[in-house]
DNA sequence: GGTTACGGT
């Protein structure tokens, strides 16, 4: 088959990229290219901030079938004595020059990212849906996101957790939401101003329930129209009927979150804000500490329960201050096995064992070994106190969450030299000192876990933090505490939940006959890295 | 493609 001669793209080598497929990012962001090009606009050099100057030069290579010029920005940044001077109508020709800066590229004037939007204007976005559309019939209403900020957004204060079963709460915190935002229950986030409504008439409702449209698609919006909502402060996006087209034009589409290989680069960083803004949610200790309170009725009147504990997922900065048991060679234990064993959504034994540690009888016969150990952790960001002290918190780290932390499966350290040496090593990464200067004089260390041991009920470490008053900190603890330097701050996960423990006092037995909750934390899906 | 925008609690 002949050539077409309409294919223009055919003439160029093989090497060579057209304008518009650099401008639709066909070969994506970032990346080196080599494009033939007309000087259509030349803006001379001015000074930079650095020693360079930057120069502007405007390339197209065809018109398209409508008349439209595909044009290419090129930011040139050079020594001014090497600054390029073309003519208008001169050919360019780039090969993988340093000079082109992919990412100055203009592709389209009217994309923005929601930071970017100001009032009067009409816009492109690329945007998550951040809450259920809310659909009274004519219209539909949107929470969109991409993750960025806008001052002229509404400001939705993170509140700490939310309980799952908390009650809905008529006078609270809903009725200063801006309206349209209290539908749908609780606002789940993302916090802070990063969410915009939009309200969208005919056509383009239809469409959306077509489509399915719902909580967490991703889609691209066409000439958004930004105004003022009713209450004059917050913007607002408005997705009208566009008569001008006989009303058939639709302006919103679903944007493929499936494309791996060639992703629309737009909608990549506005998915890797979303990941940011995920991670930056860091806890204080204050907040995880924090006890946590259910409103409901008690006989008719309003109440507010303590909660024993609560089942929720923190992430927070740490470091370690201390560990138990203080010998690193018990760190590991046999492993126990019950009949639980069998059933698949039975949890591993936790690290909030009543076993006795001291006493194996028969090491040898041991087959499986599971790591099960406690370190304290101090919030790394938190300021210390008047007393120079900061909140910690007890952690329980069992046998997966250690072998995610120190890369390393469990053996018997009493035996087994080698392993044990990984150990030291790998918490030597993140704790520095800690364990030297812990183990500073073989009585001092006993005196130690003897003092903690015997503040217990039981012979366990201690549950957690410094928030029980009951555990006052060891004389030694608080000189570890000081001196210590070189252990790093790092992110980890931390969870809460509760376990039976025995209890005397049939008051405070809230957990069943002899029984009562106490709240637990665990380290999960924390990684040491040596960088 | 727009010197472009209604309709509503």
């Amino acid at each position: 088959m002949a050539p077409h001669p309409n294919k223009r793209q055919n003439s160029l080598p093989s090497s060579f990229i057209s304008i518009q497929d650099l401008l639709n990012h066909k070969r994506g962001v970032g990346n080196l290219v080599n494009v033939i090009g007309i000087v259509r606009d030349f803006k001379p050099p001015v000074a930079t901030r650095g020693s360079d100057w930057k120069c502007e030069i405007s390339l197209y290579d065809r018109y398209t079938e409508d008349g439209s010029l595909d044009s290419l920005t090129l930011n040139v940044f050079r020594p001014a004595n090497e600054m390029p001077n073309p003519g208008l109508g001169d050919v360019i020709v780039l090969f993988q020059a340093k000079d082109i800066k992919a990412k100055s590229i203009t592709v389209n004037e009217k994309f923005k990212e929601l930071k970017d939007i100001r009032v009067d204007t009409f816009v492109d976005v690329i945007v998550q849906l951040v809450r259920q559309p809310y659909d009274t019939g004519d219209r539909i209403t949107l929470w969109i996101s991409d993750f960025t900020e806008n001052d002229s957004f509404f400001h939705f204060a993170w509140k700490g957790p939310v309980l799952a079963d908390k009650p809905a709460d008529p006078y609270g915190h809903e009725s200063v939401m801006p309206y349209g935002a209290g539908s749908g229950g609780e606002w789940k986030g993302p916090f802070g101003k990063r969410s915009m409504q939009v309200t969208c008439f005919d056509p383009h409702t239809a469409f959306i329930r077509e489509q399915g449209l719902s909580f967490g698609s991703w889609v691209m919006l066409r000439n958004l129209q930004i105004k003022y909502g009713r209450n004059g402060a917050n913007l607002e996006g408005f997705l009208r009927e566009d008569r001008g087209s006989s009303g058939l034009k639709i302006n919103i589409t679903q944007m493929d979150t499936t494309d791996t290989e060639s992703p629309d680069p737009r909608l990549k960083e506005a998915v890797r804000l979303k990941c940011e803004y995920e991670n930056k949610i860091i806890s204080t200790f204050e907040e995880i500490l924090n006890p946590i309170y259910l409103k409901t009725k008690v006989n008719g009147q309003q109440a507010e329960l303590q909660l024993p504990f609560v089942n929720l997922n923190y992430r927070a900065d740490v470091r370690v201050v201390n560990f138990m048991p203080p010998d690193l060679r018990d760190f590991a234990q046999p492993k126990k096995i019950s009949e639980f064993d069998m059933l698949s959504d039975q949890e591993e034994s936790d690290a909030n064992s009543d076993e006795d540690r001291e006493s194996i009888a028969d090491r040898a016969a041991v087959r499986q070994w599971e790591w099960r150990f406690f370190l304290e952790l101090e919030d790394a960001n938190a300021p210390k106190d008047h007393r120079g002290k900061k909140k910690t918190i007890w952690v329980a780290v069992n046998n997966s969450s250690a072998q995610c932390l120190l890369d390393l499966d469990a053996s018997d350290l009493h035996e087994d030299q080698e392993n044990l040496d990984t150990l030291r090593h790998r918490l030597f990464f993140l704790w520095g000192e800690l364990e030297e200067k812990k183990s500073i004089g073989e009585e001092n260390k006993r005196r130690a876990a003897q003092v903690a041991l015997a503040n217990r009920d039981s012979n366990r470490p201690p549950l957690h933090s410094s928030d029980d008053e009951s555990i006052a900190p060891q004389k030694q603890d608080m000189e570890l505490r000081s001196s210590q330097i070189s252990n790093r701050p790092f992110s980890c996960c931390i969870r809460q939940y509760g376990v039976k423990v025995p209890e005397q006092d049939p008051a405070k037995a809230d957990a069943g006959e002899g029984k009562r909750w106490q709240r637990m934390f665990g380290l999960f899906g924390t990684r040491i890295t040596s960088t």
